[in-house]
DNA sequence: CTCGTAGTTTGACAGATCTCGTAGTACGGC
DNA sequence: GCCGTACTACGAGATCTGTCAAACTACGAG
């Protein structure tokens, strides 16, 4: 039934994504437009390129919104899925989308971190 | 026979809008990802900080929806609106944005420039 | 005062979006 | 082979959004 064209050379598992020159500015506005996507970009920006997986994140909504979540993400060219064994791993698309919008996904970061700043033992 | 009785300390006419403090990024994110508004922010900001009204952008839409825009734009802290006889100013909030949101609003026009510095019929 | 211009308000409607629950698929461990 | 985990697919419902048309207000020019 799946007939695996996501699977590259390079990567099998690799779910299909947009291309860099393919990436819409509309689109990716839109996707981070919602305080649950917006939190999952920042999340993943935190984890420094690492890779998590869905049910990593806390968030308050089950797992058929989050996997809704997550697909308008990938389509929007934002983070970039892999399938590994039963999980999927999510990784945000920091290069390119430097390339294609320069200085937009470092701004929505630096303006979305003080709503999202948990730990923080500097202050008390 | 203009006396500035609902102004507020500066300037008559001026429509409510949010405080900078009050600028919220999904908003702000949520206004940009439409096309039209896009195109609008777009605009105003090649304008340079001249004032523009309301029908000074050709757009595909009706008034209505044209008026619905601006106020997104205007609600979300975008825009600035100031009456002026029988006609609307709008301007770019560019500075209480850049203060909010650093570098937010150039990187937008920055990655929607290229989409918008053709009005001119192309061969697609 | 009358008229035209600029913009608003209201109501309506189609389409998109967010959310959920339930059922289903894919994979690894036993 | 069987079961649990991780995720997906499929409705379905509620809300939001973009759009329009028509009626309305506000202002300035004659």
């Amino acid at each position: 039934m799946t007939i695996d064209e996501d699977c590259h050379q390079d990567c099998p598992g690799l779910l299909p994504e947009p291309a860099v020159d393919e990436l819409r500015l509309e689109a990716v506005l839109h996707a981070l437009a919602d305080p649950t996507r917006l939190r999952i970009v920042a999340d993943l920006a935190w984890a420094g390129g690492d890779e998590l997986n869905c049910l990593a994140f806390e968030l308050p909504v089950t797992k058929s919104t989050l996997t809704h979540h997550f697909r308008v993400l990938r389509e929007a060219g934002l983070i970039r899925q892999h399938r590994r064994g039963t999980s999927k791993m999510n990784t945000l698309r920091v290069g390119d989308l430097a390339a294609r919008f320069p200085g937009l996904l470092d701004a929505v970061l630096a303006a979305a971190e003080p709503c999202f700043t948990t730990p923080k033992p500097a202050a008390h």
